[in-house]
DNA sequence: CTGAAAGCGCTTACAG
DNA sequence: CTGAAAGCGCTTACAG
């Protein structure tokens, strides 16, 4: 900056100036600075803006991982909502809290302008240094009824409601639910609200032929949906309904259905989580409840500028962006063999 | 850092030297200091620490998407290699050079001690930043002759010949790529030259029946693997063998043929480019090719360590990880129903 | 082992 | 419209 003002012939402020607004500058004088910071090919330092100014232009972005094409939807409309104004630091946690906490305490050694942070499961620390930071902390894919400050998402366990009673709105009473099992301070807290929300819908309608299975640490993949759904069809041969806490799994369970010659959804309805890419363009397309995941990202992108410059407007404090059971191709009205010829005895003469 | 001094009943030098190096303190000073720390919930300020130490500890990371298993690998293992030391700066181009240019300047300005940038082809002003900004720069998902500084990854131009070569070597002669179509300054030049090298084995080896069929903008994904598909299977309905770009569209691709009740790999052989997970998982098993999306990440992250701590030790400029054709259950021999019928015309007495 | 001084490269806040 | 001074919160480089 120093040899761009020399080379301009103004001070190091009007140069500042020209880079920060260029308007305010008489014409001539910026011409002379911006013509000799092409010559030199400057690029300001930030470091030292951000130091200076006490603003930094970074917003932290905490998930449990980029593998996961739900998180990366997220991730994208986070990035693309907040633009050019605001730099992303991202870390992932791989489901762990301890992680989580080391990943907060480095984010914030940065000084980001506001934080976004995957879920509501922290530590202690990890809520103190939060709340201590003094910027705008957003909590999301979830909706918490107290949030740390801020929270855009929705409600996990009625996600996991609305899969149960999908399941058994089509008539089928022997019914899975699918997901991963804690390892430690390695846990899928969401998944496991889903799975909450399916085991409370069968304790209301009595139906005791339902399962939990919690099958390996998170996070689950397509692989997981395929170990899930080989231990399933050996313990439980005559399973008639599977909702996978992600589409990822639910993929491999119908890859395993199909390898084991199980037709879907004629012998075994099956449906996911999350709307992913892999679960629409499939053949057959998997059921699935939508969330929208890069939704959330520009929303929280939104709510963040808003409130970093101050423009807050009494926005509530939890934002529920709703779930949507999508019926696709996996999911049918059981046709046993049985009932048919009810049927067919019923109608003759 | 004041405050956590004054408490202390040292100098800020002193809890300076807490933080950065304990052991050079006496003991009953650090624990004094370190109690401090804890009490205030001080957490330092890496924005000035830069400032003054001209270390960052950034390392900046330009992707065409993170929407892209591949490249979501290639930043988890960067991530990893790196490790605690020094923090991502991740940007997206979406397969654009001016996008890439601005990507550049802006996390220059944040002064990472490192860049990583996918591919090789870069505007005339990206160049000159890169050069001119005095770090170690390393192009990964490509094997430049020639790199401006370091290169890991592999010859994408080699993939494309590769597949050529498996496809003809099952007997295939109606062969095809797919991938995507420039449009504006927004192209996939590693998927071209995969189709470039495709090109030129159909050359050497004089088939005429093999084509390059080039449909919609990148990033290419399940439903541009679908759409294509949709169209050769019109245009081209005795086609043989097919070579997608990216695993991701062969797996749409996949679909569309099982959608149309087309047999993979009886009536056409498929094959990917990547080795995603879905084609891993995917029954039948997607035939691809592999290279080390995660390993790119992780040698990347070594490589970058050495340079940053002049750990150089003559570390060539181009590393070339290679690539491993992968057959699995998309793509064999062909069976015909002609050739099956000579057969036993033949075996008749 | 500890501290006082200087400075990293900008921006803020004031003066002219 | 432009500039000189002070300072952001640390670390470097020196001194003791």
């Amino acid at each position: 900056m120093r040899d761009v003002s020399k080379l301009a012939g103004v001070s190091t402020m009007t140069v500042s100036r020209v880079l920060a607004d260029p308007s305010i500058v008489a014409p001539d004088t910026r011409e002379r600075v911006m013509r000799a910071v092409d010559q030199l090919g400057y690029v300001p330092d930030l470091v030292a803006g951000s130091l200076s100014s006490r603003r930094t232009n970074f917003v932290g972005l905490i998930l449990p991982t980029l593998t996961n094409s739900n998180f990366a939807d997220t991730a994208q409309g986070l990035a693309e909502a907040l633009g050019q104004s605001y730099q992303l630091l991202i870390g992932y946690t791989l489901y762990r809290a301890g992680e989580e906490e080391r990943l907060v305490r480095s984010l914030l050694a940065r000084r980001p302008q506001g934080i976004v942070v995957a879920g509501t499961l922290h530590t202690a620390s990890t809520r103190r240094m939060l709340l201590a930071a003094g910027i705008p902390v957003v909590e999301i894919w979830d909706a918490p009824g107290a949030p740390l400050d801020r929270a855009v998402g929705f409600s996990n366990f009625e996600a996991g409601r609305a899969a149960a009673r999908h399941l058994l709105s089509l008539g089928h009473r022997r019914i899975v639910a699918i997901g991963s099992e804690a390892d430690g301070d390695r846990r899928d807290a969401r998944g496991e609200a889903r799975l909450q929300g399916f085991a409370a819908v069968l304790r209301e309608e009595g139906v005791e032929t339902g399962l939990i299975l919690r099958h390996g640490p998170a996070p689950v993949s397509y692989a997981h949906g395929a170990a899930a759904m080989k231990l399933l069809l050996r313990d439980m041969p005559d399973v008639e309904g599977v909702f996978a806490v992600s589409d990822g799994s639910a993929f491999g369970a119908l890859m395993e259905c199909r390898r084991q010659g199980i037709d879907v959804p004629g012998r075994i309805s099956l449906m996911g989580f999350g709307d992913f890419e892999v679960g629409r363009e499939c053949e057959p397309a998997i059921s699935t409840i939508r969330v929208d995941a890069k939704g959330i990202g520009m929303k929280t992108g939104q709510l963040l500028r808003d409130l970093i410059d101050g423009r807050d407007a009494g926005a509530p404090q939890s934002i529920d962006l709703g779930i949507e059971v999508v019926p696709r191709g996996t999911t049918a009205l059981p046709c046993r063999a049985s009932v048919s010829n009810q049927a067919m005895q019923g109608s003759e003469p």
